[in-house]
DNA sequence: TCTGAATGTAATTTATATATTACATTTTAT
DNA sequence: ATAAAATGTAATATATAAATTACATTCAGA
């Protein structure tokens, strides 16, 4: 579950701790999907893209197979 | 939690059941996700998108605040 | 028509996303 | 160097995605 949210979120100068705020969960929450060891919902993906001005294609996309 | 599955998936000519098991669901939580009245994981998204050849913001991008 | 396939949906159960608390490690600035 | 901020991660609890079973409705073809 690889994804692209630690580079977006540094690009928009959060923190874990403000993103999670800002998208309402915790940090721990933002901290395991940067990892990729989470299988977040959509409307988790959606809020964080929304906050780091992104779309699912550019933070969450990953080709089959990969 | 609206989304363009129907549609893509019509295209394709798969029945929610055969969608269902092609990426290993049950019928019913296709049927749910398309009437929008789910929140499904990421990595069903992406199984979803895989199977109806589309991308996470063709068939589950929604603009903020839509 | 009518018959079966496709779909909508409800109730209950099970699996897992997320919260909470807590502590350790790593970074960064002083 | 050191202290604080940021991050990684574990254990347990809670909320909810998804399964299961079941039945009703819609729709296309014979």
């Amino acid at each position: 579950m690889k994804n692209n949210l630690k580079v977006a979120r540094i690009q928009v100068n959060l923190t874990q701790q403000q993103l999670a705020k800002k998208v309402g969960v915790t940090r721990q929450t933002i901290s395991l999907i940067e990892k990729g060891k989470y299988n977040p919902t959509l409307k988790l993906c959606l809020e964080i893209c929304y906050a780091v001005n992104k779309t699912l294609d550019e933070i969450f996309w990953v080709d089959k197979g990969e």
